[in-house]
DNA sequence: CCTATTCTGGGTAGCGCTACCATATTTGGG
DNA sequence: CCCAAATATGGTAGCGCTACCCAGAATAGG
């Protein structure tokens, strides 16, 4: 009986490594993942039948093998959210150094979304997740509590991670730059948000608590649409905005996308900036601080977030979880010409 | 001889579902991925006994057997680039409705690095693959035509596909906005390019034809970086033009995001625009349209090129490489304020 | 010098799935 | 009513790799 033609279209395997090197083929797996555990002339010898064949391990069999796969699951709800781009860039480059894969997976801001790719994602057996925010449905939480491999939270803070945890706190946020604009003398300050996803839910509480510490809350101040957020969407709601409440005086953004928005408004509309109006925004992208007047926002450690996620899950994987499950890499408040009204 | 435990894990196999459903793996197999090949009985029964287990099948084990993992792997100069994340977004769009999953890789406008991921990508072998631009290294190339699977590269249109390609042509987009311009009456128009990779540098040609034809060619109106794109940028290249050539009338810029900047530098140093400065964009992003005064831009399909990139990519799957082997999207040119130099 | 311990390397047996081939079973034409 | 072709299902043998166990060599300790 002929041996049946290989399948697989005639790349080299670990056999023909081994024959080439005149080892074991289970000699060439350990030389590939464990170099320690092989003398160093045949990890040499090995190292040059790899170079000649151009061997590449097959990760598939690998995965099959080990029951493990060296990817990294990550959920975002949107993929060309700068915010969201960013953080994935933070990921992409903690792991370059690394032949851990990404597995990228777009929730459209949906629990049920979520549930389904977690399921799709777990059926490969990652060897990491990374989740978004802390609102995850029962189902997706059990699934994640049985994953079996780390799993991070990333953007927010909880006192209750599933397992690890990496983000700042939304509504400190939120609050910080609302009781900026107070104390620069504004005092109709309006929330205007878009989407309003539960990050911005929880900007809107900081917003608030500012705001009713100091005695200053009318819900006639808050906007919000469930709509995607966007710069013309920005200038729309500025729009509602004054039409509901013309006194308006400041008004703090769900963000940047939105403050833009206004600032455009304002301009076309004559309305002095900050003067007549202050803008704070939120995420202080590259934009903010070269706009004119600039303006002031709240910077947050996006990239930070996927570089410490993808460290703390390597830890984990490397068998040290941190001490610190949760890991708060807070923000800054960036005050610029836009709340600045005591300039004249 | 005890069996020794499951390494995998307990999740059920294929082999679970057949003894439940009575019947070989093989049908199972066969029922999950060609159904109309299995009875309706049997499929049902099948069916049954997966939900029961809840089966979700292993691609790993998957891949390995039949030589081809069910991956997209996709290759994007940069993830925070809108331009590059609106495409992706198609690409992931446009595949939510298969099994198929995406590898995305970043190469960091790197020829290297595109090299190195290819290999990466190329050992899991994929279903198909999607690169940007049409300037692969000679390396890079023969990986492509030799990957055994369908190559569709995006963003540009060349008559030489590796396989397949989907974009538009940046030299005619450039050339287009700067005729217009002319024709709007500017004449002094400078080039403001940040990053300069291959399609900035088309675009940059398409500038340089439009103002040869016109007679208005000046090497001193040309400002480029290599340095990455920014709203920043666009405001320290226009500072540089004007510094060089103090009587500059307007710009063409590489990207919205500098034309963004020169906006801004123009409000800030009281240009008027477009009286004295006209700006003209490209990629038309959303914000371009609310600027004040609304800045002229090349609206590109970028959501659309993912999308028709992984149709052409899928129905070569299915067997049926279309026709036209380069679709050419083309580009709209949105004249807007920031050009229109007649209105006052 | 012998036994206990480490260290290095290899053999065997799968991981969960599908390609390929073989075996019913059905259909239909003569 | 028989035989050929089509249809429906199953069995076998891997895909390329690694977990697990084992053997022999080297080192150490008494």
């Amino acid at each position: 009986m002929k041996p049946r033609a290989r399948r697989g279209g005639g790349r080299p395997t670990i056999a023909d490594v081994a024959k080439l090197a005149g080892v074991g083929a289970i000699t060439v797996s350990r030389a590939l993942r464990e170099p320690e555990r092989v003398s160093e002339s045949l990890r040499q010898q090995i190292q040059q039948a790899v170079d000649e064949l151009g061997y590449v391990p097959d990760p598939n069999a690998r995965a099959l093998a080990s029951a493990r796969a060296e990817v990294f699951g990550v959920l975002v709800p949107s993929l060309t959210n700068n915010v969201f781009a960013e953080v994935v860039r933070g990921i992409y480059d903690s792991l370059s150094d690394s032949s851990f894969r990404v597995q990228l997976g777009n929730t459209h801001y949906s629990g049920l979304e979520e549930e389904r790719l977690l399921q799709v994602f777990l059926s490969q057996r990652p060897a990491a997740l990374i989740v978004s925010g802390i609102d995850q449905t029962a189902t997706a939480r059990k699934l994640l509590e049985t994953a079996g491999c780390p799993v991070v939270q990333i953007m927010e803070t909880a006192p209750d991670p599933i397992d690890m945890m990496v983000g700042f706190s939304h509504f400190e946020g939120g609050r910080t730059a609302v009781n900026h604009m107070i104390e620069a003398g504004y005092r109709k300050i309006g929330f205007l948000g878009a989407r309003m996803d539960p990050r911005s839910q929880r900007r809107l509480a900081g917003y608030r608590a500012a705001m009713e510490a100091a005695g200053l809350f009318d819900p006639r101040l808050v906007t919000t649409t469930p709509v995607p957020s966007s710069v013309t969407l920005g200038r729309d709601l500025f729009r509602d905005a004054l039409a509901k409440m013309p006194s308006l005086d400041g008004v703090f953004c769900n963000n940047d996308d939105i403050a833009l928005g206004v600032l455009f408004e304002c301009h076309r509309a004559s309305i002095a900036v900050p003067q007549a109006i202050g803008i704070s925004g939120f995420n202080d992208l590259d934009m903010m601080q070269v706009a004119f007047p600039s303006v002031t926002s709240v910077r947050t450690p996006r990239y930070e977030i996927g570089r410490q996620a993808v460290l703390m899950a390597r830890a984990a994987i490397a068998g040290s979880r941190p001490e610190n499950r949760v890991a708060d890499l807070g923000f800054e408040l960036m005050r610029r010409e836009s709340t600045n009204r005591s300039r004249n």
